[in-house]
RNA sequence: GGGCGUAUAGCUCAGUGGUAGAGCACUGUAUUGACAUUGCAGGGGUCGGGAGUUCAACUCUCUCUACGCCCACCA
């Protein structure tokens, strides 16, 4: 830049134009194929989704992380792609028809499918383009989409790898596999989702008790008719087939066996003994509903009912069905399972039924004023689940849906983790990890969608023995008329990646079952229900393609590895799995990070990655969890155009600190809107002084001391920031470039080196001063360039233009890590830690004196030290710039008042005079001097008092109490020294 | 019911077995060339309560209190 910088940073002005750079030129991946790898993979956004707080988190870190990698020299590589996030996506292209008054169910499930891929590639760039203003340096060349060919390649491999996996002796694992049973079934959504999709929530409820009538001649040991069942969910018991009493509950002990009369249905159903039911809560008799609640579920397989038998009363919508024994009255069919939109459904109409039946319990509650008043029932709080998509009220639905066995994949990564293999930060998020994956459950992973990846499962025709009615052959009949309910267990089942293979698989079986005749297959998607004629029509036996598609956390459980190419063995595979570091927000632990681990286990015999960073939330202001039902959420893209990508990446960074979730702050952002200007204007000051880019890598030679000083600060600056990033501690690595820039290089350094550039000064001295001054805001730049990508960018070109050496080829995206390799003497930092102190002390006692600063003062030094008198030889400017005394005189000061200011020097202090005469109040500088000595006094006091513990001597490790006497020395000669002064004073 | 986390300056947060730090806010002050999106100086905390271990505790242990989160089938 030729031209001069303006004085206030435009982040709007440059951060589009870098980026753009970056990605053409290729800077994001840079060819370095001998160097070592590093690896992280992107959690994949769903492609529907746009940039919120969360993502400018979680993403800023991962881009520190691989910015200082790629800085670092390593081949690093920042995989990214999104997520085709089934039940999202499909719901927000199904909202869209709606608002054309269409809907889903209109269309084809290949159109329908057509026009997600149609609204995918239309809008599904949101949140990438959004990614890009943050500054992430993902390797936009080979962005991923987890329907890729490739990545569905993989998906299907891997189902069918679990589902075929066998052990040593052959048997198999069955680590995938089709069970009928219970599922958390969504009736908004119409399909089953994960244990971890359902969120529990207290709700307001009732608790209804109801008479259950004995059958007939059976009573209770007191002699009632009835058993009394409490329920929250009173319309089940359409459903109901049994009533369980605790076994050793003395009460029931002689109904066990015995039958109730179901109210309304009138289903007889037996009363069982099962532990499940505590004789301790309200009557001890449990009403049992095996098809719609989990406990439920168990006690009745416990009683002996198979699965096939549990009743069923509701559709997938919540709609109140006839259940298989015919049974539930007219007037409930098409009813709601409960209250909707103001009109009363199944369980109220349930209620009202019973209650004119004299069979509701009122329960009796008590006014303020003591009297008893009754009601249908006992108002409660209901722990309900809830969709976490849907935001209904999930039913527990009896359905065939496929499970992975997580217990036998989860086995491996909790070993990892316990011994180490697998580093879990911060580590306190390990027994949650435990907790979880040790009390594993089945994993559902069908969905009742369209948008996904299909399972690779063909259903065939069933077998059917016609040899007894004389046409000695076998036939084959298929029903394939509901797709509501999936297809029973009971037709043979292929799983194969192709339908060919599912094909070949499904010959093998019908030979095997003595089928002789010549087959040809067709894939069917229709619905119909047949038997193989074999004289005419379309005699190709039909296999009907599973329709139902994958949980999208199955695919994403892949991304380490299915995203570099596997399963054909890349290079890519090869170099970069595993990665080298898993960054994400704890939120997704268990839906993604622990999957990963149990999928890179399975299919690539290995862990994923061997560091897991786990992040907490972005909070309001407040404190309260960002929503936008609150409307608290803070759109990212906002604060990046108020205060630019820059600051609000570094606020994600010194904000993280690990276990601990984030307060929004937007001053804190502006704050560091503001060091980046700082910064900004301290290069427009080395531009306007001949500044300019450094040559080397290794710091310059430097013989003033004020060059060696910021060398050498710049060499321990390097350490702890290499340190901090070594932890993982983001917000010590951006707190440590931040005041080494601030407080260091521009308080303290520049001011410095001002005199060098003052008339007169030696060349010798400026030469050596403009190129350390270039060298260190150079490392400056490439330090901080992890943390402000765009900003560090700007001033790098900069600087280069500036000394004539175009660093258009050299961006310092991939510019080289500090490595200052200098040898600074301790003379020289001692000297210019000198000046500082000395400074300050004589800033501080001006200002206590109501001295302008600017004043210039005459100072006496009547004993220097070695320090003192060589560093006023050397650097007297800077002490006459920054300290203003002058003139300053090796000798005794005349007689008079004077004020007195140390500067340190080891464990003593050059104590300079200042005589006051004419420039202030003498009871002003008696005030201040007794003040610190005050201060002295009570310091020595109390060090003298740990001195003289006897303990304390003997006890305390040698170096504390060394420090103590030490501390003591200097407290007491401190007091002795203003003590005297003050006497002087008079 | 189980598990975890957090309580430090007005606010948001670091931190260490030897008697506390940052940013913002606050107070005073400074302005003719890097920067008022600034400089300089300063005030402010018995580190949630209690007990214990220790020569020494804000730091380790126990306990209490408050708040938050996760998991769990109470009909």
């Amino acid at each position: 830049m030729s031209e001069q910088l303006p004085t206030t940073f435009d982040p709007a002005k440059i951060e589009a134009r870098w980026y753009q750079h970056w990605e053409e030129k290729g800077l994001f991946r840079p060819e370095r194929p001998d160097a070592e790898p590093f690896t992280i993979v992107n959690p994949p956004p769903n492609v529907t989704g746009s940039l919120h707080i969360g993502h400018a988190l979680d993403n800023t870190l991962q881009d520190i992380v691989i910015r200082y990698e790629r800085l670092r020299g390593k081949d690093a590589l920042w995989v990214v792609g999104t997520d085709h996030a089934g039940i999202a996506t499909q719901m927000v292209v199904e909202r869209q028809l709606e608002e054309k008054q269409d809907k889903r169910t209109n269309y084809s499930r290949e159109d329908f499918i057509k026009k997600v891929w149609e609204w995918k590639e239309e809008s599904g760039g949101t949140i990438t383009r959004q990614l890009r203003r943050l500054g992430c340096s993902m390797d936009w060349s080979r962005e991923q989409f987890t329907m890729d060919e490739h990545f569905t390649d993989a998906v299907l491999k891997t189902f069918v790898d679990l589902y075929n996996a066998k052990d040593e002796v052959g048997n198999r694992l069955n680590l995938i596999y089709r069970d009928k049973r219970l599922v958390n079934w969504d009736p908004k959504l119409k399909t089953a989702i994960s244990d971890l999709e359902v969120e529990t929530q207290d709700v307001k409820g009732s608790f209804w008790h109801f008479k259950y009538p004995l059958e007939d001649g059976v009573t209770l040991a007191d002699g009632r008719d009835y058993i009394e069942v409490a329920t929250t969910r009173p319309e089940t018991m359409l459903a109901d087939m049994a009533v369980a009493v605790h076994p050793s509950d003395e009460r029931y002990a002689s109904v066990v066996g015995k039958r109730v009369v179901l109210p309304i249905t009138g289903r007889r159903v037996p009363i069982v003994a099962d532990e499940h039911a505590d004789p301790e809560l309200g009557s001890g008799a449990v009403k049992i509903t095996p098809g719609h609640d989990f406990n439920d579920f168990e006690v009745g397989k416990r009683a002996g009912f198979a699965a096939g038998e549990m009743l069923n009363m509701l559709t997938g919508d919540g709609d109140v069905c006839q259940t298989a024994d015919g049974l539930v009255p007219d007037e409930f069919l098409g009813l709601h399972r409960f209250k909707r939109d103001g009109t009363n459904g199944a369980r109220e109409l349930v209620v009202e039924r019973l209650k004119e039946a004299g069979l509701l319990i009122p329960h009796i509650a008590k006014t303020k004023k003591g009297e008893e008043v009754e009601h249908d029932a006992e108002p409660r709080t209901i722990a309900t689940p809830f969709g976490d998509r849907g935001g209904v009220v999930i039913e527990p639905w009896l359905t065939d849906q496929w499970y992975v066995d997580a217990e036998k994949l989860a086995a491996k990564p909790i070993e990892q983790v316990r011994s180490g293999e697998i580093e879990i930060v911060p580590a306190t998020w390990e027994k949650t990890f435990f907790n979880w994956m040790e009390n594993i459950q089945p994993w559902c992973v069908s969905r009742q969608l369209w948008w996904g990846h299909r399972i690779p499962a063909w259903y065939g025709p069933t077998i059917v023995d016609r040899s007894d009615r004389g046409e000695g052959e076998r036939d084959l009949v298929w029903d394939f008329s509901s797709d509501d309910v999936v297809i029973g267990t009971s037709q043979p089942c292929f799983v194969a990646e192709t339908f060919e293979e599912a094909s070949n698989l499904c010959e093998e079986y019908f030979r095997k079952h003595g089928f002789t005749r010549p087959i040809e297959f067709r894939e069917v998607t229709d619905l119909h229900v047949g038997h193989l004629i074999p004289t005419s029509g379309d005699n190709r036996i039909p296999l009907r393609r599973d329709p139902d598609v994958l949980d999208t956390w199955f695919s994403s459980a892949l991304w380490p590895f299915a995203t570099l190419g596997w399963p054909n063995d890349t290079d890519l595979v090869q170099k970069h799995f595993p990665n080298n570091l898993l960054i994400s927000g704890f939120d997704i632990l268990f839906f993604w990070d622990a999957r990963m681990m149990m999928m890179g286990q399975y299919n690539m015999g290995q862990a994923p990655w061997p560091k897991l960073y786990l992040h907490g939330l972005v909070r309001a202001a407040d404190g309260a969890k960002m929503s936008k039902s609150k409307g608290n959420v803070v759109d990212p893209l906002g604060l990046i155009d108020q205060y630019g990508a820059d600051a609000l990446r570094f606020f994600m960074a010194a904000m993280e600190s690990q276990g601990r979730d984030i307060k929004m702050d937007d001053e804190r952002v502006k704050g560091y809107r503001n060091f980046a200007t700082k910064l900004w204007n301290a290069t427009r000051f080395c531009q306007s002084n001949g500044i300019g880019a450094s040559s080397t890598l290794a710091a310059p030679e430097a013989r003033l001391a004020a060059n060696q000083w910021i060398i050498g600060e710049v060499q321990q600056t390097v350490e702890k920031l290499e340190s901090a990033m070594a932890d993982l501690r983001f917000d010590a690595a951006a707190n440590t470039i931040y005041h080494f820039t601030w407080d260091r290089f521009c308080d303290w350094y520049l001011e410095l080196i001002k005199p060098v550039f003052a008339e007169g000064a030696s060349e010798t001295a400026l030469e050596e001063t403009r190129a350390v001054a270039g060298w260190v805001l150079d490392q400056i730049l490439v330090m901080l360039h992890p943390f402000m990508p765009f900003i560090t960018e700007e001033l790098w070109h900069a600087q280069g233009e500036l000394a004539g050496t175009s660093r258009a080829e050299y961006p310092i995206i991939t510019a080289k890590w500090p490595s200052p390799r200098a040898e600074v003497s301790k003379a020289a930092t001692d000297a210019i830690d000198w000046v500082i102190d000395l400074t300050s002390n004589v800033r501080s006692a001006k200002n206590e004196l109501g001295i302008p600063p600017g004043t210039k003062l005459a100072a006496f030094l009547p004993e220097a030290s070695d320090l003192a008198s060589n560093t006023i030889e050397r650097s007297s400017a800077a002490i006459e710039r920054l300290a203003r005394l002058t003139p300053l005189t090796l000798s005794e000061a005349p007689s008079g008042p004077a004020m007195q200011v140390t500067a340190k020097a080891g464990n003593a202090g050059d104590v300079f005079i200042i005589p006051l005469e004419g420039i202030i109040d003498i009871g002003e500088e008696k005030a201040r001097l007794e003040k610190a000595l005050a201060a002295s006094q009570k310091e020595a006091k109390s060090l003298e008092g740990r001195l003289g513990n006897a303990n304390f001597v003997e006890r305390a490790k040698p170096e504390a109490v060394e420090k103590a006497k030490a501390d003591f020395a200097h407290h007491s000669a401190e007091a002795e020294r203003l003590a005297s002064a003050l006497e002087r004073l008079g």
